[in-house]
This record gives C-alpha cells, sequence and structure tokens, in this order.
DNA sequence: GACGTTTTCGACCGTTAGGCGAAAACCTGG
DNA sequence: CCAGGTTTTCGCCTAACGGTCGAAAACGTC
C-alpha cells in the first residue's frame, strides 16, 4: 500500500516523499504509505494513510498502479505493495508534516527500497494518461487558461507541448469548455487570456482507436 | 492471486473456468488461482497456480490486472486477490483438468464471487490493447492469414472489423509481416490467401497519441 | 499613436483510418 | 476450356485528425 502522490509544483512535476527516521534505509526518502486495515478495500485504505500527508479531499484523483511483490524488494520478509497514483491540482499547496516535502521527479534523492522504479510508474501512467483521457483534470485547478495548461501538460510530460494543438484536441474531444470569463493581461501587456474548465470531474476515456473502434461509434463531435 | 485466461475458440471469446465442488459457492464456476508463496512474486505465482491447469509455456502472454480487495468479495474473513490477464494463442488446445472448461465470455455461467467482475476487467483489457499494443500476437497462431487474423480480433472485441483496414493499420505500425507463404483456397475456390506473422513476440505499444507525443518521436514507417 | 507582448484563431498540409470497388487468383460446372 | 462463383488483395477516394505557421485580436507601455 504506497502511493506516488504527483503535482505540477513551480513549473515541474513532483511527487510527495518522507524522509525515513529509521533503519532499514534510515535517512532516505521514502513514498507514504502503510498496512491494510480489516474493514476496507485497498483504495481507501491508501487514502487513510494518504490522510496522515496531505487532506484527502486535495487528492483529485486516485488509482492503482500496480502490484509490486519482488521477494527481495525489502530487506527482511517478503511485503507485497500495492501501488497507487495520487494527483493533486496544481492550484493547491498542501499541508504536509515536517518529515514530508515534494522533490522533482527528474531528480529525486537517494529513495528507499524500489520507491523510485514506482516513480517511474507513476509518471508513466499519468504520462499515458494524459494522453488519451481527460485526466487533466486532475493536475489543473477548477478554472484555468491555455497557457497555464499548456504550461502544466509541458511539466508532466517532460516536453513542450503546443497550446494550439492542445486547445483544439482537447475541445474535439469534448473535454474543454470555456467558462465565458478572462484574466487580465500581466504587466508586459498581452491580450487577456480565456477561462477554461474541463467539462467532467470524472476520468473519462476518449478513444483515438482505429481498428477496433464499433463502425457505429464515430468520434464525438465538438 | 487469479487470472482470468483468455482464448478464442470456436470463433468467440472464451475463458477457463473450473468448477467448484466444495462451500462457498460449491458448483459455480471460478478463476484458476491460489495463493501467494514464499519465495516468488505474484507472476511466478499465477504462472505456478497456472501450470495445474495449463502447460504455462501454452500462455503466449500474463499481465496484471488489478487488486480486488473488497473486504465482502469472499465469505468470511476477508481476501485480497490480485488478478491476471492471461492468453492463449488460437491454434493451441490446451489439456484441462476434468473439473476445468472454457466457457464463452458473453454466455458465463453461474460464477464464483466476483469473478465475473474480473472477466469484464480482463475482457476490457483485451480489448483496448489489441487497439495500442501488437498484443495480437498472444491470440494468434505463429502464421495466419489476414481473414484468420479478421476473425480473432472480431471474437476478441465483440464486433466486426474490416480486414482491408486490420491490414493497412497493423502493417503501417510494422507489426504485421508477410511471411511469402500462401494457404490453399478451400472447396468453395478463392484466391489463395498470404500467410503473414507479428514481428514481435513481445508487448510492444504504439501510441496514436498526438498532443502529448515529444516533437522528434514522429510515427514510424512502414 | 507607435510599438512590443500575449493570446486567439484560421489556414494549410501530411498522415491516418474508413469505406468502396475493381482486380487477382482460385474453384466448380457445363 | 470457358463462364460464373468465391475469396483475397490492392488501389482509390474521402473524412478526420494532428502539426505547424502566421495573421489578427486585445492588451500594456513609451
Amino acid at each position: 500500500m504506497l502511493a506516488a502522490v504527483l503535482q505540477v509544483r513551480a513549473g515541474s512535476l513532483q511527487v510527495m516523499l518522507w524522509q525515513r527516521a529509521r533503519e532499514p534505509h534510515a535517512h532516505r526518502w521514502s513514498l507514504p504509505g502503510g498496512g491494510l486495515g480489516g474493514h476496507e478495500d485497498v483504495e481507501a485504505s491508501i487514502r487513510r494513510q494518504l490522510a496522515e500527508k496531505v487532506d484527502v479531499r486535495q487528492l483529485s484523483h486516485v488509482e492503482q498502479l500496480a502490484v509490486f511483490s519482488n521477494p527481495t524488494r525489502v530487506p527482511g520478509p517478503r511485503v507485497v505493495a500495492t501501488a497507487f497514483l495520487g494527483l493533486v491540482p496544481s492550484h493547491i499547496d498542501p499541508v504536509v508534516p515536517a518529515d514530508t516535502a515534494w522533490h522533482p521527479v527528474d531528480a529525486l534523492p537517494a529513495t528507499a527500497f524500489d520507491h523510485e522504479a514506482i516513480c517511474r510508474r507513476a509518471r508513466h501512467r499519468l504520462a499515458s494518461k494524459l494522453s488519451y483521457t481527460n485526466l487533466g483534470f486532475a493536475l489543473a485547478p477548477p478554472e484555468f487558461t491555455i497557457s497555464a495548461l499548456r504550461a502544466l501538460y509541458s511539466a508532466a510530460l517532460g516536453y513542450q507541448v503546443s497550446a494550439t494543438n492542445l486547445q483544439r484536441v482537447l475541445s474535439r474531444r469534448g473535454l474543454l469548455e470555456p467558462t465565458g470569463g478572462t484574466v487580465q493581461p500581466g504587466p508586459s501587456g498581452g491580450r487577456p487570456a480565456a477561462l477554461f474548465r474541463f467539462v467532467s470531474g470524472e476520468m473519462r476515456v476518449t478513444d483515438p482507436f482505429a481498428v477496433l473502434r464499433p463502425p457505429s461509434t464515430r468520434s464525438l463531435g465538438s
């Protein structure tokens, strides 16, 4: 029961880690988690464990990643870990305990056990799902400009994306919706940016697949 | 530790189930599986469990599906199950124990516990991955005609796919390769069909994604 | 009012999938 | 051996989509 909680902070994708005080792997950084209780399923359990670190209401998305079960993944008796991906929207700055901090995923400190591999899996899952789902809603605030969204996607994916394409693709898939509002331009001027929101707060899959698409189910209009 | 082992048999997607002899859920049909041993990871464990039902060498693909952990999913003390998807190529007819049989996934008998939900997950995972990976190799024999492949995809997906498109898309993605051989037409005549094979026997992902594709990584040529 | 800045929008192009139909290559029956 | 039926294969056409560019819009400052 471990979670890689990701958030775009200061323009880069970061993961929440806590520093171990005791052996094994003292002083190394570790993903939050804990054991499974008696009357809860694994999703409820990881949310309960994460509640010790962040306000669970600030978690915009939680999903199973995979089971990590290599007998030697931790010293001593074998521990099977169900790993999760958690997401926090960028406009929130959760209060975290003293032993806990955010670290950019491409500059991790010394990590405990196999937690770096779990982080990699989480990054990969996030990047994939940003492409074929509306998972961006879990990274973004309720309202945002296209430039802000572009910055979020670029940080989460690790490379620049085009604002034009991002807006057109997400709109064409029916995921993005203008709120009608605008934001004032900065001190250097510029046209006021329009505000958008994601249509749905639940994860939706947009199948960009061809061979396997049922003939009736055509692409969703604008 | 449970596996939904799927195979296209007699033109329909079927799942391997065994009939429970004892309570709970006696006479209901159940997915094969068992407990995790001390010195193996979950992948090794499920392969060991499945070896009691089928020759493991006949399993062309095994992957994790998800953890099912609802406290009430089985009567009595809670059991956490890591579910797997297994695939068997269509040209193989495994010898199975007397209590075990194949059942079409869209006409399941009375199933035990939450195994029907696990089957649904397995079907969905297979259908999705057929679209954006080369997972078809795990359903097909080493060599096959396009019509045969079309039949496999249609059965696994649950709807008709076009042979023309199937060949072109898989070829364009660099997944399909002609062997040069042909098969003799049936008694009713017809042009001899060319034989093909999948280029790789390992799972490969073909990202048909746009917004999130790194600018350098262009589509793979023929 | 000119100029720089930022966002927005439309236009163009190459690629891909979906569909159709002709052509190819075989069979059987007369 | 030719006509007609069957099955596979291939090319063409079209629509949709993503990638890119550049112009236009809407603001600020000088």
